[in-house]
DNA sequence: GTTGAGCGTT
């Protein structure tokens, strides 16, 4: 995909891994070449895509052969506007294989972090970034994905989603359907029926998982064959609860029902 | 057709 003809990483023997983030969903690996590759040697650009749509996830990985040309291109071509979007660019702070890196370099492969022990301290002054790049990623950081870094494997393209459709949507769903069903359930009936005539309760609730599957209007393939035997099965059960104590069949034809209906 | 915090592939 963004090697060049190679699957997988060509080499990351002595790479310095840039990260470009901010950048539009349609900007390739190969427009993005040229404009890191003027700046130093790009040995691979990588942008790490979607894997149900194929989608570019708005970021991209630019490797240097040297790290001055990255420091380099880090330096100019950080808040560039790439197609109409700033884009940051900054040092791979991870890895593929959750090496540490520092300056995009790969310092602690998991082959040698495994033959050493396990006695790693968290260096905060460790992480020498620069101030300038502070200011960008300030713009808007709230977000603490420190535990839920744990399934970062899938989780990433769930939350990428959901992040953008939860926050506004859900905010805007809620206050809309709760107006909504508000004004229903006091223009229909909520207040008085509950304390008018509890004996409605248990009525209603028979009735409940009846209404939960209209709610959902969805059509049954399989029930399809016998939609009768539904039917009658759903009528039975009315009748009863509308009137318990008289009989249907007991409703035989009245001669009250001349009147009525004439 | 849409989106926008963040860290990677056979």
């Amino acid at each position: 995909m963004s090697h060049f003809g190679r699957a997988g990483p060509p080499d990351i023997r002595d790479t310095y891994s840039l990260l470009v983030l901010n950048i539009t969903f349609r900007t390739t690996a190969d427009d993005l070449f040229p404009l890191f590759d003027k700046y130093g040697k790009v040995v691979d650009v990588f942008i790490p895509r979607d894997r149900r749509t194929g989608d570019s996830r708005g970021f991209a990985f630019v490797r240097y052969k040297y790290a001055d040309e990255a420091q380099k291109a880090v330096d100019k071509l950080d808040g560039r506007v790439v197609d109409g979007r700033e884009i940051m660019v900054q040092f791979a702070k991870y890895g593929p294989d959750a090496e540490r890196i520092h300056k995009g370099r790969i310092l602690e492969p998991a082959e040698k972090l495994k033959g050493r022990s396990r006695s790693r301290s968290p260096r905060p002054s460790s992480r020498h970034r620069d101030d300038y790049k502070d200011r960008r990623r300030n713009r808007s950081r709230s977000r603490d994905r420190s535990e839920h870094e744990r399934h970062r494997g899938r989780d990433r393209y769930r939350s990428r989603s959901r992040s953008r459709s939860r926050s506004p949507e859900y905010r805007k769903e809620r206050s809309r359907r709760g107006r909504y069903e508000d004004e229903k359930g006091r223009s229909r009936s909520r207040s008085p029926i509950r304390s008018a005539s509890p004996a409605r309760s248990p009525a209603r609730n028979s009735v409940s998982p009846r209404r939960s599957r209209s709610a959902s209007p969805r059509r049954t393939p399989s029930r399809s064959r016998s939609p009768a035997r539904r039917v009658e099965k759903d009528r039975s059960p009315t009748p009863k609860s509308v009137s318990p104590r008289g009989k249907p069949d007991s409703r035989s034809p009245s001669p009250q029902r001349s009147d009525a209906d004439e």
